[in-house]
RNA sequence: GGGAUCAUAGCUCAGCUGGGAGAGCAUCUGCCUUACAAGCAGAGGGUCAUAGGUUCGAGCCCUAUUGGUCCCACCA
């Protein structure tokens, strides 16, 4: 007995065994094939650290989707997975476990803290990789990586010292963002700005050897403490006799000159800005431009060091508080003024930043960048959708150096060692690590201690996964990537990165297409967040819905880019379309149960072509409409269009007219009739479910295979996923008969529409009678005669040349190319009737005026494409046809 | 301050290079019709934010305005 298809479709019964096949099957597996074209994508690593959520769960169902498109397509598809080690999230999650248990980083020391971190790789980093699995993802896993494996250190120290050689990274003491919580440097791009309410308060200090005082604002009084001048713009007459001369800070004692600077806004404030050149970027410049000694006030952890005299030990804003408080006391404080300001903080903990001068590394980046600007600007890179690139530029056009050294312990080591004598500088690979100084010849060489930034190895993460730097055949063949998706919160971060060091490196681009997702937020908009507590699990949608279903839902009503919102009643109603196409499917496999029971045969071979019925070319010739437009549509990256498509035609197209105009041949004792109509709906579900496929591997492949058993080729069609995707086929170009098809289904509509105005019960079957004057017409009735009485719920259709033995009472459904009669003379009102008929007219009148019009616009003939002003005319002469028509029909009734 | 983006049916959103406004959900009316009530058949519902402009023709292109979201900059 062979396998049936469950009478209710339930995703946990096939989602898991079904995945456990493809596994075995090794069906995601890429090798090197010089005879097929390669398709790669590399997945944006999550985090080891990571939970899948729903932007994982968006990001990585449109890269399956693409991956499986393409496999099927005939290329070697190659979805190369990983994870990322995540530097700064990691370490502050390990820590936060630590804290639990009353131990710090300290306590561990450096050795004892990356044992633990392993051990939190070892038993976090694969979870996410499960959760992936669920989601039905086709990563080759056979080649899974991680940014901290062999493979991608190495590339991490190649880059390193190739760009230090060449100059493209260095050392150097500079004014970067510090986290006085996670005790360490963070990039421009970690920062985030939050508006916050604070202070303005107005300082006066005196002016030296007058009894003047220079009044001025500032937001963050406790930097006085580093100030080690005063500004004014040049050109502001109010303060002209004053530059040169000197103010003195209060607390520290310190004389400082009062300069002159176009940085300085004249119309801001009081004109006066105060200069902390150690902990503001902009007195930094301001600094450098004068030469200006720079006061580093605060310790790593933003308490007020020996520098701040007698607020050393204090933190920031306490110092700030006590500041005030003094220079109130001693009359300098003018006012205060309530005043809301951006905040620097850092993206991971939220602290405030602390801008503060130290020795950091940094790439520098105004050439490397150029290639990464060009790429761009000529199409060799494709940003969809195309906005993005005004976002990249942004970013480009206002780049600054990338502080890359982070002072934490999980992440890349640098490969930088120090001589504790000589003070000599060596940057070496591991494997060629200096044991001597080359300069000295001494042995005190010490490895600088600080990692690098997580996003150091992100950014070889297209090429380190191929095996650079070794030259490989993997490289070779599958590098540069085909598609790059992600979301566009990381465009700065990643993207760019990548970018820039694919053609420093390889002197080739990472990927060719960049596809953008937006954020998938709650159902009221907000984003989703631990702290909202407002997250939904697609762990949980799969639970209750299937994957197929989610990823239904995060794949479609959205374009590319865009933010969505979650509804569980849209994942409610993708279930419903899974569930729609289980039972077509189980539909169409009764009929073939029962008809090879019977000995009919209905595989191609014994199928002639010529006896298909128009329904089955009409829909023969709808597939094939469908197949090119999807597969354009997927080409483009336009995967929500493409969903809407095949959703369309299975709902409407198959299940709603095809099936139903079917069921009439299975019921009846025709076996050719039965036998192309049975191979027409193979062929077209199976096709159907070739299309959706990539977004629903799961149902599709269950009912590919089941269907596949019954028809005893299993064998050769062991998997949907390795199956040809199909294309269109000029065999079914049936452009005639499917529009002679659409005129029936007008008529059956018609029918219908008649039926519920007039509150026919749908019990009542009728006669109904079809009159046309055009023998092609009646010859297309005729034809599809069987169906069309089904669907019209009519008893019996007589299709004739005139009215003749037709009630004058009848209703009626008037169509273009004929008038459809139905006698119901018993149970319809006739006021009624004509009211209808008078709504009919009204419409008409309406769409003839139009056309009328339009066609009397002499410019409009003139300027207008030959094809619009054709198909305008034909409507015009149709609504003309179907106005003689009604007004016929309000003529009979009114007698 | 610069930039992006959105404003379309009650709700959430599609609508590709300009050629008669669509979907899902919700609402209303009938139906347990032998694949499916997680269903079937019908229906209602929109001067496509406002004001101009270009065009034979604008939801779509241009300008301005209003309101919302986001990114970047960070005037102390």
């Amino acid at each position: 007995m062979r396998k049936e298809l469950a009478k209710n479709y339930d995703p946990k019964d096939i989602e898991d065994r079904l995945y456990s096949k493809w596994l075995d099957k090794k069906y995601f597996h890429a090798e090197v094939d010089e005879t097929k074209k390669p398709f790669t994508i590399v997945i944006p690593p999550p985090n080891i650290t990571g939970q899948l959520h729903m932007g994982h769960a968006l990001d990585n169902t449109m890269q399956d989707i693409l991956i499986r498109f393409k496999r099927m397509q005939g290329y070697n598809a190659l979805w190369q997975p990983g994870t990322d080690h995540a530097s700064i999230a990691t370490e502050v999650k390990i820590i936060e476990k630590m804290k639990e248990e009353g131990i710090s980083k300290e306590d561990l020391g450096r050795e004892g803290f990356l044992e633990r971190a392993w051990d939190w790789k070892r038993e976090y980093g694969g979870r996410i990789i499960s959760q992936l699995k669920k989601l039905g993802s086709s990563c080759d896993w056979d080649r899974e990586r991680f940014t901290m494996d062999e493979g991608c250190n190495k590339a991490v120290e190649e880059v390193f010292c190739k760009m230090h050689q060449k100059g493209l990274i260095y050392k150097g003491s500079r004014i970067i963002n510090w986290c006085p919580v996670c005790h360490t440097s963070i990039s421009d791009a970690e920062v985030v700005y939050e508006e916050q309410a604070g202070h303005f308060w107005h300082i006066k200090y005196p002016v030296v050897g007058t009894d003047d005082f220079l009044q001025f604002a500032t937001t963050r009084p406790e930097t006085m403490l580093g100030d080690t001048a005063v500004a004014v713009h040049p050109e502001d007459e109010r303060y002209a006799h004053l530059v040169g001369k000197m103010v003195k800070v209060p607390f520290v004692d310190r004389e400082i000159p009062i300069i002159a600077d176009t940085y300085v806004e004249k119309d801001f404030g009081t004109g006066v800005v105060k200069i902390t050149p150690a902990h503001d970027p902009n007195d930094y410049e301001v600094g450098k431009r004068h030469n200006l000694p720079e006061i580093n006030i605060m310790n790593d952890d933003a308490t007020i060091n020996a520098n701040g005299g007698k607020f050393e030990g204090m933190d920031r804003y306490e110092a700030r508080k006590q500041i005030v408080a003094e220079l109130d006391e001693m009359g300098l404080l003018v006012k205060v003024e309530d005043y809301t300001h951006n905040v620097g903080t850092h993206d991971r903990c939220k602290t405030t930043v602390e801008p503060m001068i130290k020795p950091q590394w940094f790439v520098k980046m105004d050439e490397l960048i150029k290639p990464a600007v060009e790429a761009v600007k000529n199409n060799e890179i494709t940003l969809i959708p195309e906005r993005m690139e005004k976002t990249y530029y942004n970013w480009t056009d206002n780049i600054r150096d990338w502080c890359i050294s982070r002072q934490l312990w999980w992440g890349h080591r640098i490969p930088a060692y120090y001589c504790q004598k000589c003070g000599e500088v060596i940057v070496a690979k591991t494997s060629e690590a200096p044991s001597v100084c080359p300069k000295c010849g001494c042995n005190h060489l010490e490895q600088d201690p600080d990692t690098l930034d997580t996003w150091f190895s992100s950014a070889l993460w297209p090429f380190s996964t191929l095996g650079w730097p070794e030259k490989t055949k993997d490289l070779e063949y599958f590098y540069p990537t085909d598609v790059l998706v992600t979301g566009y919160d990381i465009i700065f971060f990643w993207v760019i990165r990548m970018i820039f060091s694919g053609y420093e490196h390889l002197q080739e681009k990472p990927f060719k297409t960049v596809l953008f997702h937006g954020l998938v937020r709650d159902s009221q908009g907000r984003k989703m967040s631990k702290s909202l507590g407002n997250g939904i699990d697609p762990l949980e949608v799969i639970d209750k819905y299937g994957a197929d279903a989610l990823r239904f839902t995060l794949i479609t009503g959205n374009a590319p880019g865009n933010d969505m919102r979650f509804y569980w009643e849209r994942v409610e109603a993708s279930r419903n379309f899974a569930n729609k196409v289980w039972n077509a499917s189980r539909f169409i496999m009764m009929y073939m149960d029962q008809m090879a029971e019977a000995g009919l045969r209905f595989d191609a071979k014994n199928i002639d072509k010529a006896n298909l019925e128009d329904a089955d070319c009409w829909i023969l010739s709808r597939f094939n409409t469908v197949v090119k437009e999807v597969t354009d549509n997927m080409e483009s990256f336009e995967l929500g269009v493409a969903a809407q498509k095949i959703y369309d035609f299975i709902y409407d197209d198959l299940c709603d007219w095809y099936i139903e105009m079917v069921k009439p041949r299975f019921y009846g004792d025709n076996a050719a009739s039965k036998e192309t109509a049975m191979w027409t709906l193979r062929h077209v579900l199976t096709g159907a479910l070739k299309l959706l496929h990539p977004y629903m591997p799961f149902i599709t492949e269950e009912i590919f295979c089941t269907l596949k058993e019954a028809e005893g080729t299993l064998a050769e069609n062991e998997s949907i996923m390795i199956s040809e995707w199909p294309t269109y086929n000029a065999e079914f170009d049936f452009a005639d008969k499917a529009a002679a098809v659409e005129m029936i289904k007008e008529a059956v509509k018609g029918i219908r529409n008649v039926r519920t105005q007039m509150n026919v019960p749908p019990s009542r079957k009728a006669t109904v009678y079809v009159v046309s004057a055009d023998a092609a017409v009646r010859d297309t009735f005729e034809g599809s005669k069987v169906f069309f009485a089904t669907l019209g719920g009519a008893s019996e259709v007589l299709i004739q040349e005139d009215k003749a033995g037709i009630a004058e009472d009848a209703v009626s459904a008037v169509l273009p190319q004929a008038v459809i009669y139905i006698p119901f003379s018993d149970l319809v009102d006739i006021e009624k009737e004509i009211e209808r008929l008078n709504k009919e007219k009204a419409r008409l009148t309406g769409e003839i005026k139009r056309g009328e019009g339009m066609l009397s616009n002499a410019n409009f003939v003139a300027k207008a494409p030959e094809a619009k002003i054709a198909e305008e005319r034909a409507k015009l002469e149709n609504y003309k046809s179907m106005m003689a028509q009604v007004e016929e029909r309000l003529a009979a009734l009114s007698k």
